[in-house]
RNA sequence: GGGGGGAUACCAGAGCGGUCAAAUGGGGCAGACUGUAAAUCUGUUGGCGAAGCCUUCGGAGGUUCGAAUCCUCCUCCCCCCA
C-alpha cells in the first residue's frame, strides 16, 4: 500500500493542475485513504471540491492482475488482460524492444498513437552501463526518463549473457561483464540484478538467467539450468526483501531453460511454475534452433506452466512464429526483428514479406503497405522507401520501424479478436502462409 | 609562347616488367538478421565455364620470352610561369 503512495499524490496533483487548482507549494492533504483487504488489487479514489462537487475519480491498481478473457476451444490460445499499475495490457500481446530506453528509431507518441503498443521493453545490461543507476533514480524511474507512461518490461541481462559471451566470465556467484563500451568490469549477481531492475522500476522485471546457446551439449544445458534455477531462488529471496523505489508494484517473472532438451525443459519448467510468481517466461528459445523444435518445446512447457498466469515467450519471432506459438498458449512476446530487420529494409506485412531495398520496387509507386493501418502505410510509397534506404536517409529507418511495429501490433491484436470470436486456428492457417511468404 | 603532371573497371583511386582480370573505398545487385555491441554484417560486381579459356588499364605502333607498367607518335585533361 504505501509503495502505491508516491504515484497516487503525483496522479492527484495532476488532476488539481489541470483544473487550475493546483498552485505551486500549496499542500495536498489526503484525507481517508480507503480501507484495504488483503487481496484487494485495485481500488477507486475520488476528488471532491470543498463544495462537495465531484472532479475526478480514478482507480488505482496495486498489483499486477491476470485475467482470462476467454479460452481457444481448437487450440490452447488465449485472450486475456494483464492489469498493472500503468495501464493494462491486452493478450496476446507483442512487446517493442527498447533496450537502452529507446525504441530504435521511433519517437514515443508514434509507438502510442500509431503503432498502439501497450508494453515495451528495456534492458538491464545496456541501462546500467548507461545512462547509469544515479540518472536513473534520479530521474525517477525509467518511466519517467524516457516518458513512457504505460507499462514496461526489462530484461534481466541473461541474454548478454549469451551474446556478449565473448566478454564475460560466469561462474556460481555470477556474472562478470567486461563493458562492451569501456572494458569496465561489472559483476552481476542475482542480488545486483534484481536492486538495479528495481532502480530502472520497470512493471514486470525478468529473473537474472543464462540463456543457453545452440547447439549446447546435454551436460552444459544441464549444468546451466541449473545454475539459472539457483540463481532463481536468489532472485526471488533479494526481490521480497525488497521494495519498489517509485510508488508502483512490480512483478517478478522467472524464466525456463533447458536448451532444446524434453527432460530439461520439463524439470524446468516444474521448477518456475513451483515459484507461483504472477508470470513466467520461456527463454532460450530462437537462438538458432530448428523452428520445429522450438515450436514443440514452447508446446512442452506451456502445457506445464500454470494456465491462469501470462506465459513470456522470449525473443520470438517472426510474425508466423507469434501465430503458431499463441495457438500454444503464449500470451506474450518481443523481439528486435520488427525494428532491426526494419532499419535493414525488410517489411513485414499481412501480404508477405518485403525487401524494400531491391530493384524490383524502384518505380512501384503503390503504398508501403495498402492494408496497413499506420499513416506511414499510405502516405509513402515503396519506390520513396526504397528511394529512401538507397540514399540512407534517417527517415527510410523511421518509416520502417514504424511500420513494422504497427504490424505486429495489428498482428496480435488480430489474433485476439479471432480467438474472441472462436475463429483462430482456421484464420491462423491461412494467416501463417500469407505472413511467411516472400514478396 | 615556355615548363611540368595525368588518362586504370559504373565512379574515385592504388598498382609502375611476370605472383594482375587488376588493391581499397564508394556505387550497383543479392543475401542474412529472433529476450539489440546492429542505420549492421556477408557475398557478388568484364564474358563463358569444372579446371580453364577469351577480351580489358585513352588510341596507334614498337622493345621484350613476357607490358596496365619501358620507348615513339597521336588525342584529350589538369597545374605553374609569361
Amino acid at each position: 500500500m504505501s509503495a502505491s503512495f508516491l504515484l497516487i499524490t503525483r496522479k492527484i496533483t495532476d488532476i488539481l493542475r489541470i483544473n487550475g487548482i493546483f498552485e505551486k507549494n500549496t499542500q495536498i492533504d489526503i484525507g481517508v485513504f480507503p480501507l484495504l483487504k488483503k487481496n484487494d488489487i485495485s481500488f477507486k479514489i475520488r476528488i471532491l471540491k470543498t463544495s462537495g462537487k465531484l472532479l475526478s475519480t480514478f482507480k488505482v491498481n496495486y498489483r499486477m492482475k491476470f485475467e482470462i478473457d476467454l479460452l481457444s476451444k481448437d487450440c490452447s490460445a488465449r485472450a486475456g488482460k494483464i492489469t498493472t499499475m500503468h495501464g493494462v495490457i491486452e493478450t496476446p500481446i507483442f512487446m517493442p524492444v527498447g533496450t537502452v530506453g529507446s525504441v530504435k528509431a521511433v519517437h514515443q507518441t508514434e509507438l502510442k498513437e500509431e503503432i498502439k503498443a501497450q508494453i515495451i521493453l528495456g534492458n538491464t545490461y545496456h541501462l546500467y552501463l548507461r545512462p547509469g543507476l544515479d540518472v536513473l533514480q534520479s530521474a525517477g524511474g525509467l518511466h519517467r526518463f524516457n516518458s513512457w507512461e504505460k507499462p514496461i518490461l526489462t530484461d534481466s541481462g541473461g541474454y548478454q549473457v549469451y551474446s556478449l559471451s565473448h566478454n564475460r566470465k560466469l561462474n556460481e556467484n555470477g556474472v562478470v561483464f567486461r563493458s562492451h563500451i569501456d572494458g569496465s568490469k561489472h559483476e552481476f549477481t542475482p542480488e545486483k540484478v534484481m536492486d538495479i531492475e528495481r532502480v530502472i522500476g520497470a512493471d514486470i522485471i525478468m529473473a537474472f538467467d543464462e540463456c543457453t546457446p545452440y547447439p549446447c551439449t546435454y551436460q552444459y544445458a544441464e549444468n546451466s539450468m541449473e545454475l539459472t534455477h539457483k540463481w532463481l531462488d536468489r532472485c526471488i529471496a533479494r526481490f521480497k526483501a525488497s521494495e519498489p523505489l517509485y510508488g508502483y508494484d512490480q512483478t517478478l517473472f522467472p524464466i525456463v531453460q533447458g536448451s532444446i532438451y524434453r527432460d530439461l525443459r520439463i524439470q524446468s519448467a516444474e521448477k518456475i511454475a513451483s515459484c507461483e510468481c504472477e508470470g513466467n517466461a520461456i527463454g532460450g528459445l530462437s537462438v538458432g534452433e530448428p523452428i520445429e523444435e522450438m515450436y514443440q518445446l514452447t508446446e512442452l512447457v506451456c502445457s506445464i506452466l500454470p494456465k491462469d498466469k501470462p506465459r513470456y515467450l522470449m525473443g520470438v519471432g517472426t510474425p508466423a512464429n507469434l501465430l503458431e506459438c499463441i495457438s500454444l498458449g503464449v500470451d506474450m512476446f518481443d523481439c528486435v526483428m520488427p525494428t532491426r530487420n526494419g532499419r535493414n529494409g525488410m517489411l513485414f506485412t499481412s501480404k508477405g514479406i518485403i525487401n524494400i531495398k531491391n530493384e524490383k520496387w524502384k518505380k512501384d509507386f503503390s503504398p508501403i503497405d495498402e492494408d496497413g493501418l499506420s499513416f506511414v502505410d499510405v502516405l509513402y510509397s515503396k519506390a520513396y522507401l526504397r528511394h529512401l534506404f538507397h540514399a540512407n536517409e534517417i527517415l527510410a529507418l523511421q518509416i520502417a520501424s514504424i511500420h513494422n511495429l504497427s504490424f505486429y501490433l495489428w498482428l496480435v491484436g488480430e489474433a485476439r479478436k479471432h480467438i474472441i470470436n472462436g475463429d483462430f486456428v482456421r484464420w491462423k492457417n491461412i494467416m501463417m502462409k500469407q505472413v511467411a511468404s516472400r514478396m
